[in-house]
DNA sequence: CATCGCTACTGTATCGTTACAGATTTCACC
DNA sequence: GGTGAAATCTGTAACGATACAGTAGCGATG
């Protein structure tokens, strides 16, 4: 019998392959592996080779309790949302879009939902207090975010959905609602629309002034005035939207131009201009932002801007973990620009 | 200066509680601590309530990864699903539902998705060898699917979205499709329509053949014929669907009747017949299952039965956790009823 | 009074990894 | 041929939790 050192000892045979086993494996000791996995330089370049060979053919990956253990790294980005998201699911795409980025690196994606708006920072005070997250994304952002100030305070990588106005610079995707609003408008013009409503993202989150600054802007530079329409917001229930609007369309204050900030407010829009007895397309344009082309199909006379939520959420992966690498927030910035669709063809062959 | 041992020595100042922090505080020995708050038998009652309170006070808890590492369980399930989500994301309800159930639990949902379609088994082998989660939610569930025989071979908890047909008995959560599409064939008839076509999920889909056969049983049963239609289906894209109901509405062999199995396909389906100038609901009746209430507020001449997805999220969850608890499978499938829609109120006030 | 059994508690080893502080060998240089 | 530095490799301890094998104290028992 060999006299080796206990370090030395064979590994468990059924298990999956660790340090010990590639150690082994090629007489070599645990702290040399662990080394020569990571390419540090007081390693010899044909003991590495070895070593990587042998990590490959027994098919090693690390195991992320050890590591996050030890190094407090866990390899883990949370996507925080709330349990009450819009009916026309953004989240869907986000998720593929985040994990189409995360697919490529050792990252995992862990949904961490709220349940009321009431406790926004519930989730993000336990992923800091248990350390449940190496980056997060949030979504729904205020100018004044709470998260974002503690975020920031307690050193913890993020990226936001939508921008901040507190001074703080920090990794964004967003799309420019302001943009998407000025066009709507231009185009609602252009058809000779000149009484236009705008339905505005609820006021706390920082893309309401975004699309109102634009939607003002438009009306100014392309000729048109406002109808007011603040009694509801896309956050609100498609029959209470329809409900109101329906209302605004009887009366003698009818808009003949509507931009709406949401795809489902879109629906019931219209639905409030056809209980009124009147037509989309006829007594009033309309523009809408969308997430998917169901409008298009459904009612073509709506005009859609399209927001290409499956690129946000590859845009926030991208932003959170350049963060964590201690890139520049400024650099992890990006704003999307809204798509105008086509009308669709009446057969795309 | 008392003569302390080891295990006794102040915790680290600053960062979060651990079971050390706790033995420091109440004087006791780590494995005490640690026992007394799995409500162990061998801790004494008096002691068990003062370890529990300053727990509580302090807000420990546990660290995963030192509870992963020492003992396997990683208090994680897994939702594993195509990057190629159907276009109506059906995955948005479903994580806010199996969210909603683990929010009460200590478990976390990873998403984990794989790139197509040809490598279903890739993640499956990934949980299963890094030992990733303790349970495993999946969709898209085939008759005899490989994952399935490999998670039960290798004994990880799983529930599925959709049943099998290879004898083994596993937690699930369906849809009754054969219901719906039977009840689907009903209503066409009431409305005097007898030449019915299905818009089918894609064959290799255990789902597939339930819902034929439910819309075969219709029409036997309440006399109808069926229109052959299997060009395309629900999994094609929506051109796809449009151009080739286009085709068929356009030829000798139109129906009058239609069932889609899928809301997104409905949508085709429309189209298709007013590209060939006819019109849903005067030239055809049509019934559709569908994820949300779009479809009723743009197209209210579609009948339409809701599934409900955040429900299906929530029973999974449940079912998984069950099965990870070492509960019966028998008792841990359900299947859900298809809810019809009375057509949209033309003013819900 | 020695022994037993019971209750209540505790130390040690371990999971897989990495930081840190050596240890060994080789070789250039004076 | 002694010295030192460079290159390469290694053992130990620790992260936080738990399984396991104890130990201490105490009253009952023969």
């Amino acid at each position: 019998m060999e006299g080796r050192t206990k370090n030395k000892a064979a590994p468990a045979e059924g298990g999956r392959p660790t340090l010990k086993t590639i150690a082994f494996m090629t007489g070599l000791g645990i702290t040399t592996v662990s080394r020569a996995l990571k390419d540090a330089p007081d390693i010899g370049a044909e003991t590495k080779e070895r070593v990587r060979l042998v990590a490959k053919q027994i098919g090693y990956q690390p195991n992320r309790a050890g590591v996050r253990l030890r190094t407090g790294k866990t390899n883990v980005i949370s996507l925080v949302l709330t349990l009450e998201e819009e009916i026309m699911g953004i989240t869907s795409p986000m998720v593929i879009g985040i994990t189409e980025i995360l697919a490529g690196t050792q990252y995992h994606l862990v949904v961490t939902p709220y349940s009321s708006a009431k406790d926004p920072l519930g989730p993000i005070r336990y992923i800091l207090d248990t350390g449940a997250a190496d980056g997060v994304i949030i979504s729904r952002t205020e100018p004044h975010d709470p998260r974002v100030t503690l975020l920031t305070e307690r050193r913890l990588p993020f990226a936001t959905h939508g921008r901040t106005e507190m001074g703080i610079v920090h990794p964004f995707h967003d799309f420019d609602n302001e943009r998407f609003a000025y066009e709507a408008v231009r185009r609602l013009v252009e058809r000779g629309r000149r009484r236009l409503v705008l339905l505005e993202p609820p006021p706390n989150l920082t893309f309401h002034s975004h699309m109102r600054t634009g939607f003002e802007r438009g009306l100014r530079d392309f000729g048109a005035e406002s109808v007011s329409f603040h009694q509801v917001n896309i956050d609100h229930s498609l029959v209470a939207i329809r409900d109101e609007f329906e209302k605004l369309m009887q009366s003698s204050d009818a808009p003949d131009g509507i931009v709406s900030g949401s795809g489902s407010g879109a629906i019931a829009l219209i639905a409030g201009v056809e209980a009124a007895g009147k037509k989309v397309g006829e007594h009033a344009d309309m523009v809408s932002k969308v997430p998917s082309d169901f409008l298009r199909w459904l009612r073509p006379e709506v005009m859609t801007m399209y927001e290409d939520i499956r690129v946000a959420g590859r845009e926030l992966a991208k932003a959170v973990i350049g963060h964590i690498e201690g890139r520049q927030p400024e650099t992890l910035q990006s704003l999307s620009q809204p798509e105008f669709q086509p009308p669709m063809a009446r057969s795309v062959r």
